[in-house]
RNA sequence: GGGCGAAUAGCUCAGCGGAAGAGCGUCGCCCUUACAAGGCGGUGGCCGCAGGUUCGAAUCCUGCUUCGCCCACCA
């Protein structure tokens, strides 16, 4: 016999996980064979940046994505979870340049491209140590010999090809265009790396004088500064005001120089004096004004954010925001300032650096996006790729059918170098290895490669087939390409996922994945996003292992972190965040996550289903500690047969056929990606069908009695019972496996099964359909008995009687649910602790019954009632009650009667409602009438005779 | 300026045409030999507002209000 002290009463994670954790790697079961005959199901998981390590956020995907996983391989597919990390390449430079800033105050140029890149491979190191720790603690069951990053060799080839072979296409592409530029970073940054904020600024209008004299022209402007760079002023054509002057020239303030006005569709006559001074270097509209009309763009503010020539000498070196203010009055002292008012103005913001954008004209790598895009655009419409929720395939489409060509190259260092070589003679050469030679003028050390990097999403746009082993026709490549699914947030729709989209179908003809996933973003408790700046970020192994409010705060001083961050670290983990296990967050996160944008995670939601853990743990803990004896040989022969089903009590085919009920609505959920439904029917399963009912029904069937060697019928029955509980909780620990592995694989290791099932949980059967478990007149009973007994429990309730205690109590029946409750009064007694009497009437009085065991038990006083159906009510006597209490009660009872009733009366009245509304749904509200009326009658006779009790 | 979404119990959310639900919280009573990280029971809702469609609306339509989010070159 298996003794208590065997089992803890409380479950405890740090000592159970590691150990399966290392079970399963060394046995090698995360690994999937690609020259496997059976069903392939591929995700590739999101590469997490190495920048730091992994958030909840991260936490929440990958779980979702290991329930899938786990899911289908026990589904018995073949099923594979690439792991890997992305470089990233500005972010990285971002945290590296603010470290070196801060503990040796020098920037990226003074280090030097080779020592800045061997301090990005050492944190690289680092971090992408650190992710793969927490990825593998967490249970995740990634295909670690796969494991890949986005630039290693086999990334760094891929990439390599696709660049040569999109620029060979002519779909990558070398143009001096309007681009944003990050004077912080000292890189370009592409369109959705700029955050548009509207920030309070001034409209200043300027006066241009004409050059022959006839007076001035104003413009409107909310940049001064840009002024000195000035090439033309613009008026729309059908602005009348103006139709005169176009064609004429204005003397420029401050430069002299002579600029024509023009006339040109872009200003609005409504906005400001309807003439807009155009600067074709430092604005994307006035670019377009000048492609227009042929005009010079002159760059009067450099790659730094300073002022440059051709501005005057007097500018020169001042930053954007100095040479406004000197711009301003300089115009003023002049003469040229007309009205200034206050303006909102939009400003792009670096969404990396913070810095403010400069729009600036330069050479730079395009992709041309519009026909990657169409055919991007048409899988999604052709159903070729589905979104879920399925509202994401707007904001995808959108995207894609306004699309704008994507600048790629960036004026980094840590990335993919450019594989394009300059030559002096102005030869550009596109190749896979470096030439040596010129192509055109012969010479060799001509040759120079592009300083610049790629854009990190460019080796991330290639990840689902890079990672397989493209472009080399692998066999990886055609068994798991392409993926199943794709889970990712949306805020990656457009950098990630439509371009992984766009390049998939490019180079590989096919879709990436079938399915896109976007999960909820995870926020804190008061639903504000998690960030280091706020301090609110929670590091998952932090809620699994738990963390002391120093151990926090010391982390957030090692990260820099700002005092507003330390400050609410203070106040949100005061206590520190007590150890939860990996199970218990995974199980969380999963039934938190439903089709909502947001989850509000807080410890206290962890701590719930924490207890949920526990609880699963104690109720293993209570079948082992009762398994003596059981052979589960036998039971599972006693399954397969006819005869050997039918000798199984109501409980136990009601449990069964609930548990087959549940692993039915866990499949359904997990293909329709609800997650939180899934969970939450396992949940429901385990602790309020499992633990509240079946375990408590079966305890006097499992208790050891001396008897039990005598009495050939408790001994069977004990042993059915036996079997109905272990197969019960060996089916449940393989529907919950998915979602929390290590408690599930600890308990079925621990159970008595058939000794043909494998040798570890994740790598058996997820329970199938088998339609011969349901049992609608089990579910019946059972629903009949827990009312009963529910109602039994609320009387004892109402009048202060201890659960524990047991009482009389009179059930009076009619109709054919006399025989059920009989046969199970055992079992109403057991739960509801009570002494039951049923039939049709009670010996003596309504009040007054004979108990079953024969003692009379004449009551002088009142009785508790409770109608639970037209067919059945309790009596409980209780001698002397508070009938004031008790005629409350019933009268709010028959309050609630009376307004059901009222509201089918009238529907069952309307000759429309009879006339249309289907049949089903009349003979249903007709039969909820009868019985809501029956109910009232026996509510009102109970008050009949609690009145007489209490005049008597 | 365009687009998308959300308003349901104190909180977080599910339900999306035929009886208002869950978890947590809260309030009682209990250490009943699996579990106090537990058991039993209760309380709690003009389903944002106003119209409309329908025999029937939390659910569909329209408008309004209030909150989110995304996209956008009005100087």
């Amino acid at each position: 016999m298996t003794t208590s002290s065997a089992l803890p009463k409380q479950y405890d994670p740090s000592e159970v996980e590691p150990r399966w954790l290392r079970f399963w790697l060394e046995n090698g079961f995360f690994h999937a064979d690609e020259t496997s005959p059976t069903v392939p199901y591929a995700i590739t998981l999101p590469p997490p940046n190495v920048t730091g390590s992994l958030h909840i956020g991260h936490a929440l995907g990958s779980t979702m994505q290991d329930i899938l996983v786990r899911w289908k391989r026990m589904q018995g597919f073949n099923a594979m979870w690439m792991p890997g990390t992305d470089h990233a390449s500005i972010a990285v430079h971002v945290l590296l340049e603010k470290d070196l800033k801060r503990r040796e105050d020098k920037t990226r140029f003074d280090l030097g491209r080779d020592d800045f890149m061997k301090r990005a491979w050492a944190w690289k190191e680092k971090s992408g140590n650190r992710i793969s720790e927490q990825e593998k603690l967490m249970g995740f069951s990634l295909d670690w010999a796969r494991e890949r990053f986005t630039m290693d060799d086999k990334s760094n080839a891929a990439v390599l090809e696709a660049f040569v072979r999109l620029y060979e296409e002519g779909l990558i592409f070398r143009a001096k265009r309007m681009i944003n530029w990050d004077p912080a970073s000292a890189t370009v940054v592409s369109d959705l790396e700029v955050d548009t904020v509207e920030e309070k600024g001034h409209l200043w209008e300027i006066k241009y004088p004409f050059v022959d004299g006839s007076g001035e022209i104003i413009v409107a402007t909310t940049r001064p500064e840009t002024m000195l760079g000035d090439t033309a002023v613009a008026v729309n054509p059908k602005d009348t005001r103006y139709t005169a002057v176009v064609g004429k020239l204005v003397t420029l303030p401050l430069t002299g120089r002579q600029i024509p006005i023009v006339a040109d569709p872009w200003p609005d006559p409504e906005f400001g004096s309807g003439a807009v001074k155009v600067t074709p270097a430092h604005d994307p509209n006035d670019f377009e004004i000048g492609q227009r009309h042929n005009l010079e763009a002159i760059q009067v503010i450099d790659a730094k954010g300073k002022m440059c020539a051709p501005a005057p000498a007097k500018y020169v070196g001042m930053t954007v925001d100095e040479a406004r203010k000197a711009v301003v009055a300089d115009l003023e002292a002049g003469g040229h300032l007309g009205e200034v008012k206050d303006h909102k103005v939009p400003r792009g913001r670096s969404q990396r650096s913070g810095a403010v954008i400069e729009p600036m004209l330069m050479d730079q790598w395009w992709v041309k996006a519009g026909p990657l895009a169409e055919k991007a655009a048409a899988a999604a419409e052709t159903g070729k790729v589905k979104f879920v929720p399925e509202l994401w395939t707007k904001t995808y489409m959108h995207w894609m059918t306004n699309i704008r060509d994507w600048c790629i190259s960036r004026q980094l260092w840590w990335g993919h170098r450019i594989p394009a070589y300059y030559c002096t003679c102005g030869t550009t050469i596109v190749a896979r290895t470096a030439p040596t030679v010129c192509t055109s003028c012969g010479k060799s050390d001509t040759l120079k490669q592009d300083e610049d990097v790629l854009d990190t999403w460019f080796s991330s746009a290639l990840w689902p087939f890079s990672t397989l082993g493209w472009p080399e026709k692998t066999r990886a490549l055609s068994t798991f390409y392409p993926n199943n699914v794709l889970v990712t947030g949306p805020d990656i729709i457009f950098f990630w996922v439509a371009r992984m989209m766009m390049f998939g179908l490019h180079f590989m003809g096919k879709v990436p994945f079938r399915t896109v996933y976007l999960t909820s973003i995870v926020t804190d408790e008061n639903g504000d996003k998690m960030s280091k700046m706020k301090g609110n970020v929670i590091d998952p192994l932090d809620i699994v292992y738990g963390a002391s409010l120093e151990a926090l705060l010391k982390r957030a001083d090692s990260e820099n972190a700002p005092d507003a961050a330390v400050k609410t670290i203070k106040k949100n983990f005061a206590k520190g965040i007590p150890s939860m296990g990996a199970d218990a967050l995974r199980f969380a996160l999963a039934a938190l996550n439903t089709s909502g944008r947001y989850i509000r995670l807080s410890i206290e939601r962890v701590e719930g289903y924490r207890n949920f853990i526990n609880k699963l743990w104690n109720a293993s803990r209570f079948a082992l500690m009762n398994l003596d004896g059981y052979d589960p040989e036998r039971f599972e022969a006693q399954l397969t047969t006819q005869a050997g089903r039918q000798s199984l009590g109501m409980p136990e085919r009601w449990i069964l056929s609930r548990l087959q009920a549940v692993s039915n609505d866990v499949d359904t959920a997990l293909e329709a990606f609800r997650f939180s439904d899934a969970a939450n029917a396992i949940y429901h399963f385990v602790w309020h069908e499992l633990c509240d009912w079946y375990i408590e029904l079966a305890k006097p069937h499992l208790h050891q009695t001396e008897d039990l060697v005598q009495d050939q019928a408790k001994a069977a029955k004990r042993h059915v019972v036996q079997g109905v509980l272990a197969t019960a909780l060996e089916t449940t620990m393989r529907l919950l496996h998915p979602f929390a592995p290590y408690v599930t694989e600890e308990i079925w290791q621990k159970l008595p099964k058939p000794p043909q099932l494998p040798g570890s949980l994740m790598i058996t059967v997820f329970p199938r359909n088998d339609a011969s478990f349901v049992d609608p007149a089990a579910e019946a009973e059972m629903k009949l008995i827990q009312d009963v007994a529910v109602g039994c429990r609320m009387l004892k309730a109402t009048y202060g009687i201890e659960p524990a205690k047991t009482v009389p109590v009179g059930i009076r029946v009619s109709g054919d649910k006399a025989e059920v409750l009989k046969r199970y009064r055992e079992a109403i007694e057991r739960t509801a602790r009570v002494k039951a009497q049923i039939g049709a009437t009670f010996a003596g009085s309504s009040e007054a019954f004979t108990l079953h065991d024969g003692s009379a038990d004449a009551l002088t006083g009142v009785a508790g009632k409770e109608v639970i159906n037209s067919e059945v009510e309790i009596v409980m006597p209780l001698g002397q009650i508070d009938v004031t209490a008790e005629t409350a009660r019933i009268l709010k009872d028959i309050g609630k009667c009376d307004k059901e009733i009222g509201g089918l009366e009238k529907k069952l009245g309307n000759a429309d409602f009879l006339a249309r509304a289907p049949e089903d749904v009349v003979a249903e509200q007709r039969t909820r009438l009868s019985e809501e009326q029956s109910r009232k009658a026996r509510l009102k006779d109970a008050l009949a005779t609690l009145e007489k009790a209490g005049k008597s």
